[in-house]
DNA sequence: ATGATCAATGCAATTTATTGCATAACAAAA
DNA sequence: TTTTGTTATGCAATAAATTGCATTGATCAT
């Protein structure tokens, strides 16, 4: 289980609200980590107990209340030492695939109205961590040094979009022929 | 939930233990499914309950009794239904990601030695899928239009194989440099 | 005005997945 | 010869994730 260790990961970059990490999960970093909010607020809950991270509830006008978590030293150790062990490789369950395979038993017509629509996602997908690339290479080499981690993954993101898409298009043709 | 709908593509092809199965998943499958045994054994007893699939025991010599599944005409029904809906996207969550993410909180060598750990993985992937491709495309024209789908799936594999690797080496790169 | 979307959080119930433990007989390697 | 690995399945408990439902006040478009 890590996404208790994805949130500290955030959170040590930067205290956030439950609400603030779901769209950074949803949004630019939805290549690396998924999660619904009722996961993450339950887990903030779970990890404010633990002393791991602590809650300030901020108000706001014309919005309501915002609970900002900051991490205190003990999560830090706690992440830590979990980075000091090794993670487990990334568990992949496609249904797309699923679908394909089986894509005997369906109309090309379904299959290929399947592809494209995942197509698309995955091509805005590609535009905006591009974009979030190019702002990265703009800074100067000294922030760049200092994002670089950071960098390198969403370079994952990139890569693995790309290769998404080749396949697709690739697919695409094998599939009309 | 499509653990249901990808044990059931696999029986339409071909009737199968649990234990069959899950080889597939662990290996040449384990790039678009992946379960533990218990999962695969509780869902094949549900699905049975369901009359989705059939139960043969089968004796052998010198080894444990085999309970082989088959699709039923009622489990073909629910995956041909299942496929005419659309798919969700693949969710990702790659602690390995996370782990870099954060990975200032820790050192390089650690840094890479995961990588490099991850990369000799992903490595002997690609080539095991690289060998399944090989046999495919030594398939006469008339075999290989038949697998054609189960191929695209392949693809994905080798493809995403392809691009991790080339994103684990100039990852590695980076943080030596 | 009326419905849609965004901001922000939460409970409760259910479904899925994981972990731990257990069995049993054969084969191959250390 | 002892241990490890393969074949083959399972229960029970726990943990994690999803689904459904619910609130509130603002703003934005039709």
């Amino acid at each position: 289980m890590s996404l208790k260790h994805a949130i500290l990961v955030l959170l040590e970059t930067e205290p956030s609200s439950g609400y603030d990490l779901l769209k950074q999960f949803n949004n630019s970093l939805g290549y690396f980590w998924n999660a619904k909010h009722q996961q993450i607020y339950q887990q903030l809950k779970l990890l404010a107990i633990d002393g791991l991270i602590d809650c300030t509830t901020e108000e706001q006008q014309g919005k309501p209340d915002k609970k900002v978590y900051k991490i205190t030293t003990s999560g830090v150790g706690e992440l830590t030492s979990w980075l000091s062990n090794s993670v487990k490789p990334n568990k992949i369950n496609d249904a797309l695939l699923v679908k394909l395979y089986g894509g005997h038993l369906t109309s090309n017509e379904n299959l290929l109205k399947e592809l494209e629509n995942h197509l698309s996602l995955h091509k805005k997908t590609l535009i905006q961590l591009r974009q979030i690339e190019q702002k990265y290479l703009k800074f100067s080499p000294e922030v760049q040094e200092k994002y670089k981690l950071p960098y390198i993954t969403l370079r994952r993101g990139i890569l693995g979009e790309e290769a998404w898409l080749d396949w697709a298009l690739e697919s695409i043709k094998m599939i009309k022929k």
